[in-house]
DNA sequence: TATTAGCACTATTCATTAATGAGTGCTAAT
DNA sequence: ATTAGCACTCATTAATGAATAGTGCTAATA
């Protein structure tokens, strides 16, 4: 039996936390030494690599015990070793917070804010479409979630005889609509008393809100014997029950391909259902939305099965009131953590800062 | 010299045309073989499974001729044949018309007649998405071109001081917007004004129609000396200038990463390409939109290089007045052509059918 | 004259083998 | 505690040869 001391794991146990430290730091160069090379490291390259002086041997050993503690693999007995996603999340989270982000990238990503104006679905392709050229890897960003957002104004305009086109206008500057079908045959005059009340009635509300404040109406007494109010709040309820679902822009799938890391035919497979049935990547966006910051899904942290061999960063962005939605990167578990992770904090910040000036306040 | 009838390429030169439609037969099967099994067809195979009785030694000589008219080449001497772009061109065009739709397709595209009373865009990419289910290759499908969109409805709403909101709803069901900044602080009613006089003056109108009588107006007297109309041709010549480009939805890009024909890095590299940097692909939706039915664009016909190992198969869809857009497939030019074509038909009819009933006529 | 059988020839594919080399684990020396 | 040295393992690579699928040509045949 060993009684080597295990560094990492039994951290401030010892009171000698030197050899710890070394197990560290050997620990992360070989975490960075791969994420460059994309090649299971050995003992040799790393002794030459390493900033301070410590032979193969050595370093052999402590590999060893990083095997044993689960932050290594190897692929068969004479390959070099190869980190897991234990390694990774201790990379991670040992990180230095904020890295700076390089001009280069503040550069690449300015035309972010030169589209201004534009529809906010606009300004948001624009940016996955971004992030994804700096990463090279596949990038995704869910469109402003419409329960939380507030209402700007909405409008009814009559179609035909039976149907109504319903215009809901955002704070957030996000223009939906949808087509609603009446069995009565209202004038333009009518639906535009309807919409006045209902935009005094409404306004600055989150949909949220104003669906529950429309339930609560229709029982009300106030409205029942006014016709105008009562058939109001009808259409205010078909207006608002627009239940679309969440949307996800996704771009650069491709990259993903030119990875080494995916080569595979099945991991190939598994990225294709991923992106094909998109609800997972979308529950880990909306998660994103919950808390501030970069958000770090590692391989086999996810849920989901087929992103298991996948990194996700993601970020959350926002205008003054609300947070919107989520942006982010899945790429492979050997990603760049620093680069990436700064790059998805800066794109996200970028974005509330155009789509925060261009809102409705 | 040899003075052996080259089949085909003579078509009614020669009084015999025997040889000539064996010669097509032979050439047809060769390419559905292909089409089937992705694998160089010999002589041998194929004398097996021709509806007629010929030996492989006959069809050599047959193969020999088509591969010296250009139609089959051989990847090695000793490899089977495969036919060239120009075999496919004969194919497609000596295709009997109008494969029947087989029910099994019609029933998983009926999903798109279900999505009525949504955006148009959402309907595209229902249809757009279930396309690439059933054909398992890329598709694509174009938005509908505002330039012949015809206006239904203008609408002005002001955010703040010296911005405001405009939304374009075109006949078509679709609802742009945009956000004008102006240095004049109008007030809600003005612009309500302003609204009904660009209603009145242009309903009905396409966007390119708009934009040019629009231009006219400023010049025209009439509106020279009157505030209000002035003031609405100014903002009219803003709103009605939103020139977004064209957008693109794509789905099922990866599935071609599955196809054999794209297994070689070189190809792969030029498919992302292809995607990335959509004009390509663009130009040819559009092109497709000047004339009915389905076209066919294969291989080495593509202007696009990064395209030539790639047929494209697209259908214009649109509502009662206009062409609207075009949907399409990418895949390799080995395709069941027979399948392909007759599914975007009907994908294209169904899209057609499904946005002409809410269309707002 | 068109078709076919037969045979020589060619290039790929597959399995086998052997050489190479990167890398480890263990032991003994420092 | 560290390191040098060495035996060992396993993947990768190249070379070889057998098997195979296919052609092209010539001569025989219907």
């Amino acid at each position: 039996m060993k009684i080597r001391v295990k560094g990492i794991e039994n951290q401030g146990a010892s009171g000698k936390t030197n050899s710890n430290e070394r197990s560290m730091e050997v620990l992360q160069n070989i975490i960075e030494n791969y994420i460059k090379n994309s090649e299971p490291v050995g003992s040799r390259t790393l002794s030459k690599t390493i900033g301070f002086k410590l032979s193969p041997a050595t370093i052999r050993n402590i590999m060893s015990d990083l095997a044993e503690s689960g932050y290594l693999i190897q692929t068969h007995t004479s390959a070099g070793r190869v980190p897991t996603d234990k390694a990774y999340r201790f990379y991670v989270d040992s990180l230095s917070k904020k890295p700076a982000v390089p001009e280069q990238i503040k550069q690449k990503l300015s035309p972010v804010s030169n589209v201004q104006g534009t529809p906010v679905e606009y300004i948001l392709s624009k940016a996955v479409h971004l992030l994804a050229e700096l990463t090279k890897f596949a990038c995704v960003v869910s469109t402003p979630k419409q329960s939380v957002s507030r209402l700007q104004r909405i409008e009814l305009i009559k179609i035909s005889e039976d149907r109504i086109l319903v215009i809901l206008v955002t704070k957030a500057g996000v223009v939906r609509d949808k087509i609603i079908f009446v069995k009565e045959n209202h004038s333009q005059e009518f639906l535009n008393s309807v919409t006045s009340f209902l935009n005094e009635e409404f306004k600055n509300y989150s949909m949220q809100e104003i669906r529950e404040g429309i339930h609560q109406s229709i029982v009300s007494d106030r409205h029942r014997y006014h016709d105008l109010l009562a058939h109001a709040v009808r259409l205010g309820k078909k207006a608002f029950e627009l239940n679309q679902p969440g949307e996800m822009f996704i771009e650069g799938q491709m990259n993903l391909l030119l990875d080494s890391h995916f080569h595979e035919q099945s991991s190939v497979k598994s990225l294709i259902d991923a992106f094909e049935q998109k609800t997972a990547i979308m529950k880990i966006l909306d998660e994103s939305m919950k808390n501030k910051g970069v958000h770090i899904h590692i391989g086999i942290e996810n849920d989901y099965e087929h992103l298991h061999k996948c990194s996700l960063i993601t970020a959350s962005y926002r205008n003054k009131q609300n947070v919107l939605g989520s942006i982010g990167v899945v790429g492979p578990t050997s990603m760049d953590y620093k680069r990436i992770i700064s790059t998805v904090e800066y794109t996200a910040k970028m974005l509330s800062k155009t789509i925060s000036e261009q809102s409705y306040d």
